[in-house]
DNA sequence: GCCGTTTTCGGCCCGACTGTTTTCAGTCG
């Protein structure tokens, strides 16, 4: 068992104790460890295998401690099925929706028998759920809004949790010695901020042999399917796998026609035609003769074609470009020269303001922008002038303690209701570099959303629009802005965007990026660290850069330390 | 349920907003 599923089923405790109407702090202890035990580097089961002792991790004590112990043992949680019987584990899935907390899925489920997502629809389009005390037909509505959003979205799992499944299994495949190669294809490989299932290719030397081993991974669920080159199965996080097993010599062509996009390939396919070859998973050929398929490369050169990196391939004109030798020379981690969001304990950061300057340094940065948040986020310690100001004096010590980086002054302000900001003017002169950011008033009409979020833009000491969209994959959508006009005020302005590396973020999303770069609007790959460990995140918001066809001129944050002073000071005057 | 101590209890980030009320509960961040 993985430390994410061990918070998971805490993180389930938490949700069903809020249902029963426990004790708050009690519910946040579980929370808290939840917390703790995901962002562990070490598995709790290798810890438990150590004897080493759990109580020792923050927020971990004697009893959950305990119930880590039985959930890495047998799988199974105790406290979970006795708080199961008095209230339906299903309710936690109520939840999810906008509007739904545990008091009003516990009176969903009292008054109107409501276990299931698909009951609470019922309910709410025969008109009950607007009839019970404290909700009303606007309640009510959002509700089926937000079992729309939810179905709509289902299926597909982001990313990072892609990664965090995948990669042990294809670890586990390379143990064995009759597989040579393994590679994954897909929207996995074009690095697509969501995937609905995984494409694995392998090339083996005994087949039989690679299938039964592959059969023989114990997070299999299910399989759907199994000959002797290819497998379906389902795993346990409910995430299909298909594995094909190829021959060396075609395993160029495979690896192209299984990435896809299915679009991309159509149109490649098209070409071929139009010379008289064709594409298949095995290879491309003019008439029976076999002309390249060994590697991805020279199915693109037997098109004429240089070759076009995975990011790229979902035919929006990488075709064309690739025919007029315009292909963009992508972004890549190694470019990255600075991280410029991040937060420390002066507000939600769980790490002090030196220590994240040494993960910096440690990445080789040149530079760093340290952005707490600002006081309209009071749950996260947001500061005011009189914090900011005492902040700067830890921050003058760390850039005594750290001299390899530069650290600047700065901030993640909040922006108003009115599009003003969250700080006086005073203040936003005295800091290096401004952010600003929506936290709060996520759901305003389109119009007034843009009006606020324009004025903000407008503001002279403002340097970037941080997570612009506000979106969390998969659990909130994004607010609702005009993005032309947001885009020509950017422009106008001479404002950087952010492309928020976060997994749980990916904001700007490939498209918009595409789209600023059109424009000409800087753009910055920055991590929200909220703790060391997340500044290696970056390389998420560096793919998402890619599909937004993003070269290291793009972007600023590629820019040697001089170089990115001087376009802040650009700014200033 | 965890934690830390002014050490075995008492405190634990809390303000804003919405929709429902008629003075506030519930949700959200």
């Amino acid at each position: 068992m993985e430390n994410t599923e061990i918070a998971r089923a805490l993180e389930e405790v938490a949700d069903l104790l809020e249902i029963t109407g426990a004790n708050p702090f009690r519910v946040r202890a579980y929370r808290n460890a939840a917390r703790t035990i995901e962002s562990h580097a070490t598995p709790m089961r290798t810890l438990i295998a150590d004897h080493a002792d759990l109580t020792a991790l923050p927020a971990v004590g004697k009893d959950i401690a305990r119930y880590v112990g039985e959930l890495v043992v047998n799988g199974r949680l105790s406290v979970l099925d006795e708080i199961a019987e008095q209230v339906p584990r299903s309710l936690v899935e109520l939840m999810r929706l906008p509007g739904v907390g545990p008091k009003r899925a516990r009176k969903l489920w009292e008054e109107l028998g409501v276990e299931t997502i698909a009951d609470l629809r019922r309910a709410a389009e025969a008109g009950k759920v607007a009839t019970l005390s404290g909700l009303g037909v606007k309640t009510q509505e959002r509700i089926l809004k937000g079992i729309d959003a939810l179905e709509r979205r289902q299926g597909r799992i982001r990313l990072a949790d892609a990664d965090a499944i995948v990669e042990p299994l294809v670890d586990w495949l390379r143990q064995f010695p009759g597989i040579t190669r393994v590679e994954v294809a897909g929207s996995y490989r074009r690095r697509l901020e969501t995937v609905g299932d995984i494409d694995l290719l392998a090339i083996a030397t005994d087949a039989e042999g690679a299938m039964a081993h592959f059969a023989a991974y114990r997070r299999i669920r299910t399989t759907e399917m199994a000959g002797p080159t290819r497998a379906t199965v389902l795993l346990d996080s409910g995430l299909q796998v298909d594995l094909r097993i190829l021959p060396e010599e075609s395993y160029g062509a495979a690896l192209q026609y299984f990435t896809g996009s299915k679009e991309h390939n159509v149109a490649l396919r098209t070409r071929a035609v139009g010379m008289d070859l064709k594409v298949s998973e095995y290879g491309v050929f003019r008439g029976e003769n076999r002309v390249a398929g060994t590697t991805e490369a020279d199915v693109y050169a037997s098109l004429g074609l240089p070759y076009i990196p995975p990011e790229l391939r979902e035919n929006r004109g990488e075709l064309e470009a690739a025919l007029e030798g315009r292909l963009p020379h992508l972004v890549t981690v190694e470019d990255i020269t600075g991280d410029l969001q991040m937060h420390s304990t002066w507000s939600d950061g769980k790490q002090s303001i030196r220590e994240m300057a040494e993960g910096c340094r440690d990445r080789g940065y040149a530079y760093m922008a340290l952005t707490d948040h600002s006081k309209n986020l009071a749950m996260t310690g947001g500061l005011d002038a009189t914090r900011l100001r005492a902040q700067w004096v830890e921050l003058d010590a760390a850039r005594a303690q750290v001299p390899e980086i530069r650290i600047y002054r700065s901030l993640e302000v909040d922006i108003l209701r009115d599009g003003s900001l969250d700080l006086e003017d005073e203040m936003l002169e005295q800091l290096d570099l401004v952010l600003v950011s929506v936290h709060t008033l996520m759901d305003l009409p389109q119009a007034e959303q843009t009006r606020r979020v324009v004025r903000a833009l407008q503001h002279p000491r403002v340097h970037v629009f941080a997570h612009p969209t506000g979106r969390l994959i998969n659990q909130r959508e994004p607010i609702q802005v005009d993005m032309d006009e947001l885009l020509a005020c950017a422009a106008h302005t001479g404002i950087a965007l952010e492309c928020n590396a976060h997994p749980n973020r990916l904001d700007l999303r490939d498209t918009h990026l595409l789209a600023a770069r059109e424009r000409g609007i800087p753009i910055v790959i920055s991590t929200d660290a909220h703790q060391v460990r997340e500044l290696g995140l970056m390389h998420y918001g560096v793919e998402q850069a890619r599909r937004g066809w993003l070269e290291p001129r793009d972007v600023l944050n590629t820019r040697p330390l001089r170089e990115f002073d001087a376009w802040l000071t650009a700014r200033k005057t």
